[in-house]
DNA sequence: CTTCTGACA
DNA sequence: TGTCAGGA
């Protein structure tokens, strides 16, 4: 249980959560309104997502394109340690948490770094950013 | 140049 | 959600 303090270790900044998720500037730091997710900070109060947060990002779109709403996240992806009273089954049918293992989430994290298309200026930033996780 | 917050023609 | 402003 000692990979969890490197996946919550604040890492990379926005630029490179919108190119790993696909999501805009915007809806991430809505997300983070609706409490989804809580980066870090610098102390020039710049974001720092954690490779969990990223996870999380990516479930939380991963869940809105098959159309759930905020509302339907929130529950869903329910809080670390969110006692679960009731009426937690909105969802007509049987989608249940997918729990990404680690290697999954790599390969897929892989797989979009590859397909994102390369910005002329800027390419490689992403690829020195994550090196250290791909042992 | 990149990101941040607040706001809405 | 997009986008612009004004600042860091």
């Amino acid at each position: 249980m000692r990979d969890s303090v490197r996946r919550n270790m604040p890492l990379f900044p926005m630029g490179i959560v919108t190119k790993l998720t696909e999501l805009t500037p915007r809806q991430i730091r809505y997300y983070e309104e609706q409490g989804l997710i809580k980066p870090a900070r610098t102390k020039g109060n710049q974001r720092l997502f954690s490779f969990n947060d990223v996870d999380r990002l990516l479930e939380i779109k991963a869940l809105m394109e098959k159309g759930v709403n905020i509302a339907g996240v929130k529950e869903v992806l329910s809080r670390p340690k969110a006692p679960l009273s009731e009426p937690v089954q909105p969802l007509a049918e049987s989608e249940s948490r997918r729990d990404l293992s680690e290697e999954e989430l790599h390969r897929l994290l892989k797989r979009q770094l590859n397909e994102l298309p390369v910005r002329p200026g800027q390419q490689h930033l992403i690829q020195g950013e994550l090196s250290r996780f791909f042992h």
